[in-house]
RNA sequence: GCCGCGGUGGCGGAAGGGGAGACGCGAUGGAUUCAAAAUCCAUUGUCCGAAAGGGCGUGUGGGUUCAAAUCCCACCCGCGGCACCA
């Protein structure tokens, strides 16, 4: 009889069909209160809803819903919370292009990310979806604001800040990217405006001593938050300046080099200045050399290659360990936001201040000589910024510069001239943003009472609708909304005016990941036991280019969090994966590019089992893909035809007759079964699933090759399907799950228990030896796994090949390693 | 300049002191087909050889070791972070 053709793998009717009975049934809903002895929070970074899902999507995804799967399968109570990010420039900016409102735009776009979530399978509670835009969710971020605001965590400076002319909004340090705009790539500027910050400066020391706490992160983002807050050890010195009545604080990390400081610079825009010059002649190059720094770019005012500018600002201050009388210059080449804003220089042992001695012909003077040479200043090339021995410095001479910095601190903080101190170059977190898509800032302003805090029985301060959105300069769009603008003021009723700049969108996503343990609490942001039972984050994954925003910004919060008695966990995320990104050709895929794989594409040709086991197949999951310039038929030609050949393998196997007597083919088979579940297991542990799915690829082929060798024995078949299922269920959900029922189940495969090996089985009967001599491999011999040291020899001895190698000759030295290896050395 | 990561077939990648190249793509050959697609089977680092077999091979040069892709040193190349940060 002529066997019917089986049926082929409709993954269309397959993935609604389950998707419909996951959902409806509600199978990934967590628990408000889990077991703390199974409890796993597995969070990936909510998506930015700027439209459908992408492949960098796909790819985060995949790997987050298999982890999350697999703790299912291995009994944990798993929370798998999805929501959207829905603030944000992008969207104000694509409605303002296509005319219509952000919400709108927004809400369209959660809709699309939303279903192609559900279509790609992913296992995300669906009852606890939150978007950032909804009054509801935003409440917080005020809530928030103040009482960060109460604990001093909120102020509003003027200052000069980071100034997108394109995008028309500050933005924070973090949001600055070699001096340009990180979204549109536009030269910022600096500008003097007032602005909302919060304290980050306040947790530096903590961000950097608990990243030892993160023992899931890479050193390598260990190494970008370290570089990000760059913490420096030096000392605060006092320098008195004639006519100026308090003294002057400078920040140096080599107090050893006092004596060499020459003169004293101090930023052109630095209060002291002015101070200085006032009614002097100065005062006119002073402004002459502002305004010329006020001209430049970022990129260009912290260029190490420009010419470096500066003026004598006709005072001179005295340096506190020699009495000594130097000039003082206001100079483009120190920072107003670095430190104290003024240093003293060391023209022969800092670059910098070398570069600038030497253009206007100050003096320089060595103070560390290197080891058995003597520096003349006049012929020196550039500073000596390294090691050597303390000279021309009173008591200290001679000193090894190894000790020289502690000593000379220690003498100072004696003297009352200085004193140990720290320095970071994390700035303070701007938060103010002149855009209409954000959250408000809960501040009204009251020409009596100044700064008025909203009563919390006023929030949420709800973003008006309908309302000319476009940027202005310098100005939030709110501030033309008169009517929402004008409120009476809380405390004295009197008219006033609410604050217009909305909140960075990384307020929002600093806390998130706690209001999915509770997401539609309208009393308080979230319960914090609730929070407590889900915290912390037992696997967080997302894009590395949160380095320093979201993942310096969360640490942040929760860090206050602990401190307002919120929250327990000094670190919300200390086990972190990092996905690599994807690319085309080496260039980000972007549809301006044309490079782009569209997922739509894949679901329809593919279906999402293939698209999945593709991005997961590609290798390890932090490695950058370099997706093949065909693009979507990729997938056709790897993981779409191994679905199909396991659909196949189902499908002919089920229902095999054999259940007798089993052979050497059954054994081996089995063998390989179980060996397959220890290997995998290992695999999904360390989030290897790319060797995972190449072991089941193995599975599979010994399965066909079994059957091609004519072995039809039905018991070893299905316990074989079984296994390859479950093992496979964490990443292709669809199918396997599809064919978990064909087996006759009726409980989904997707809370199964993991399969378990037996290690009789998982080990091999026949080891393969390997014979050296000398180093190199000489012959192979089948032994069994518990060979005694004694045969081992003897069998390699016995090789003729192994007689040859040695020409008839005795082994010196052997060395064995059971059962795997013999070394022989002639 | 400081800090970090990496360099393995034609390609994506395995192995992370013990048989280099698992698995897959591509390629070649075969089966099936009127033919093709799909599918199944086989071969596939490189050089010499008909084969058996052997030489050489993980960026370069050294070193440690019975044994190095793996550990150490130096260098070359690529990628990333910080950078007039005192």
């Amino acid at each position: 009889m002529e066997q019917e053709a089986p049926e082929r793998y409709d993954h269309r009717a397959v993935e609604d069909r389950w998707t419909d009975v996951w959902v409806s049934g509600r199978y990934w809903s967590a628990p408000d209160i889990p077991d703390p002895a199974k409890k796993m929070y597995a969070l990936t970074m909510y998506p930015y809803p700027s439209g459908d899902m992408h492949m960098g999507h796909v790819e985060i995804f995949s790997i987050h819903d298999s982890i999350a799967r697999y703790n299912r399968m291995k009994g944990r109570e798993v929370l798998s919370p999805i929501g959207f990010d829905a603030f944000g420039l992008p969207a104000e900016n694509a409605a303002i292009k296509r005319g219509i409102d952000p919400k709108e735009w927004t809400y369209a776009n959660i809709e699309k990310l939303y279903n192609s979530a559900k279509r790609l399978g992913c296992s995300f509670d669906w009852e606890r979806v939150i978007r950032t835009c909804d009054p509801e969710y935003y409440k917080w971020n005020q809530w928030f604001f103040l009482r960060f605001y109460e604990r001093g965590l909120a102020y509003k400076k003027e200052a000069p800040v980071n100034w997108c002319p394109k995008d028309k909004t500050v933005l924070a340090n973090e949001q600055v990217v070699a001096g340009k705009c990180e979204r549109c790539g536009t030269p910022v500027v600096k500008r003097n405006l007032a602005q909302w910050f919060f304290k980050i400066t306040d947790y530096a020391d903590r961000l950097v001593d608990d990243l030892e706490l993160n023992t899931g992160w890479t050193e390598h983002l260990k190494m970008l938050q370290r570089n990000w807050i760059g913490r420096s050890f030096g000392a605060e010195v006092e320098f008195v300046i004639e006519g100026v009545d308090d003294p002057v604080t400078v920040y140096t990390t080599r107090p050893d080099t006092l004596w060499g400081a020459t003169f004293f610079v101090v930023a052109p825009e630095h209060p002291l200045a002015d101070q200085i010059v006032a009614g002097t002649e100065y005062e006119t190059q002073l402004q002459k050399l502002r305004d010329e720094v006020a001209k430049l770019t970022e990129i260009d005012r912290t260029s190490t290659d420009r010419d470096k500018k500066g003026i004598f600002l006709g005072k001179y201050a005295t340096n506190p360990v020699n009495g000594e009388q130097i000039p003082v210059w206001a100079a483009d080449y120190v920072l107003m936001d670095y430190g104290t804003g003024a240093i003293m220089a060391v023209p022969a042992h800092d670059q910098r201040d070398f570069e600038f001695a030497r253009k206007y012909e100050l003096p320089i003077r060595v103070v560390i000589a290197p080891a058995g040479a003597d520096l003349d200043p006049d012929k020196m090339t550039e500073a000596h910024a390294h090691d050597g021995v303390m000279v021309n410095s009173d008591g200290f001479d001679g000193t090894p510069s190894t000790e020289s910095v502690k000593k000379v601190t220690e003498w100072l903080e004696s003297k009352g001239l200085g004193r140990h101190a720290k320095n970071f170059r994390i700035r303070d977190w701007l938060i103010s943003r002149q855009r209409y898509w954000g959250t408000p800032i809960p501040i009204i302003f009251c020409d009596d009472c100044g700064e008025v805090a909203v009563p919390d029985d006023q929030l949420p301060v709800v973003l008006p609708e309908g309302v000319d959105f476009t940027p202005k300069e310098g100005l939030s769009p709110l501030a033309a909304a008169e009517e929402w603008v004008n409120v009476p003021c809380p405390k004295c009723g009197k008219p006033a005016r609410r604050e217009p700049d909305t909140m960075d969108t990384f307020v929002d996503s600093a806390w998130y990941y706690h209001r999915y343990t509770d997401p539609f609490n309208d009393e308080v942001p979230f319960d914090v036991k609730k929070s407590a039972a889900w915290m912390p984050i037992d696997q967080y994954s997302g894009g590395i280019e949160h380095a320093v925003l979201h993942l310096i910004y969360a640490r942040f919060f929760q860090k206050v969090l602990v401190d307002m008695g919120m929250a327990k966990d000094p670190e919300p995320f200390p086990h972190l994966l990092n996905q690599g990104i994807i690319t085309m050709g080496g260039k980000r895929m972007s549809k301006s590019r044309g490079n782009i794989v569209e997922p739509q594409e894949a679901f329809e040709l593919y279906g999402s089992d293939a698209l999945r086991l593709f991005m997961l197949f590609s290798g390890p999951p932090e490695a950058p893909y370099d997706w093949p310039e065909e693009g979507v038929t990729a997938i056709g030609r790897v993981t779409h035809p191994w679905v199909q050949r396991v659909w196949r393998l189902c499908e002919e196997s089920r229902d095999a007759d054999g259940t007798g007597a089993e052979g050497p083919a059954e054994e081996a088979l089995r063998k390989q079964i179980h060996r397959t579940i220890k290997v995998v297991t290992d695999d999904y542990e360390s989030f290897s699933f790319n060797t995972a799915i190449a072991r089941l690829m193995e599975l599979v082929n010994a399965a066909y090759k079994y059957k091609a060798d004519g072995g039809s024995h039905g018991d070893v078949l299905r316990d074989l399907i079984d296994a390859l299922l479950k093992l496979l269920a964490p990443m292709a959900p669809y199918i396997t799950e599809e064919q978990w029922t064909r087996l006759g189940h009726e409980s989904s495969i997707h809370f199964e228990p993991w399969p378990t090996y037996d290690p009789a089985l998982a080990t091999e009967e026949k080891v393969t030896m390997v014979v050296q001599v000398n180093g190199k491999v000489r012959d192979t011999i089948d032994v069994s796994p518990d060979i005694s040291e004694d045969d081992a020899v003897k069998l390699a001895l016995g090789s003729d090949k192994v007689k040859a190698a040695l020409n008839g000759g005795e082994p010196s030295r052997v060395i064995t390693k059971l059962p795997r290896m013999v070394s022989l050395v002639a």
